[in-house]
DNA sequence: ACGATATTTCAACAAATTTGGAAATGTTGA
DNA sequence: TCAACATTTCCAAATTTGTTGAAATATCGT
């Protein structure tokens, strides 16, 4: 997963309506909802739905498909799986081990790669 | 972390410029970068930077401390540990055992919760 | 074929975000 | 005290995002 599939799928998650509608359809697995029922539950006008069940799409968060007239949309788990990927290995340190013990943080961190001469003051 | 704190994170990694400081101040941990290095290590104006700083800041992404006439921003590893931990509880399925092992998804869910009646069509 | 339903697309608009320059604030070293 | 520097704040402009209602598309049941 790249910073640019990431940034996609950050820009989904933040925004409150958008959260809820994949939180619904992680719950939801592996039946799916279909777009109106989404609508109902979440309580959001069928064209405003639309267009953030089309924005999540297009990042790959959702997949959908025809079921007659509605369109049952689904979570990709996978990529999500991908992102939480991305987050442990690029923002939770680049000390191996990842983030997942908590002893991890606010201790000492030995060398720290070495690459990070900490500059007291430049001028 | 409640739903409102995680909207806030992915607010601030849903930005290009945000995600990539964040990185940066991964990879400098645990010595941090002060302000006008971030800067010139990711080519924004410091006007545009001190915006982005403020909102990661605010967020609860970034801790800062003065030093002398410099401002050295920190990565909080602390609370991207939390924001993993809400997507696996939240967006990885809710099914027990996280989204971390592949043949979570794709496969077969036995009942998945008995809560999802799979609705064929409505009219 | 027809009317009802599900969803999307479109256009217009309101609201929020992002940017960069200029000025303000505060710190340093002499 | 003063000049240089780091960073922020303020402000205006450009861009992006989100919402709404109306119209379009497509499918269903009869």
């Amino acid at each position: 997963m790249d910073e640019k599939a990431a940034v996609g799928v950050f820009e989904c998650l933040s925004s409150g309506v958008r959260l809820g509608v994949f939180r619904l359809l992680v719950k939801a697995e592996p039946a799916g909802i279909v777009a109106g029922d989404i609508a109902s539950a979440l309580d959001i006008a069928p064209s405003s739905l639309s267009f953030h069940l089309r924005t999540m799409t297009q990042a790959g968060l959702l997949r959908v498909e025809q079921e007659g007239r509605f369109l049952r949309y689904r979570a990709n788990l996978v990529l999500m799986t991908e992102v939480v990927g991305f987050l442990t290995e690029n923002c939770c340190s680049g000390v191996a081990g990842g983030c997942r013990d908590g002893d991890l943080l606010s201790g000492r961190f030995p060398g720290c790669g070495s690459s990070n001469p900490v500059r007291e003051s430049k001028a």
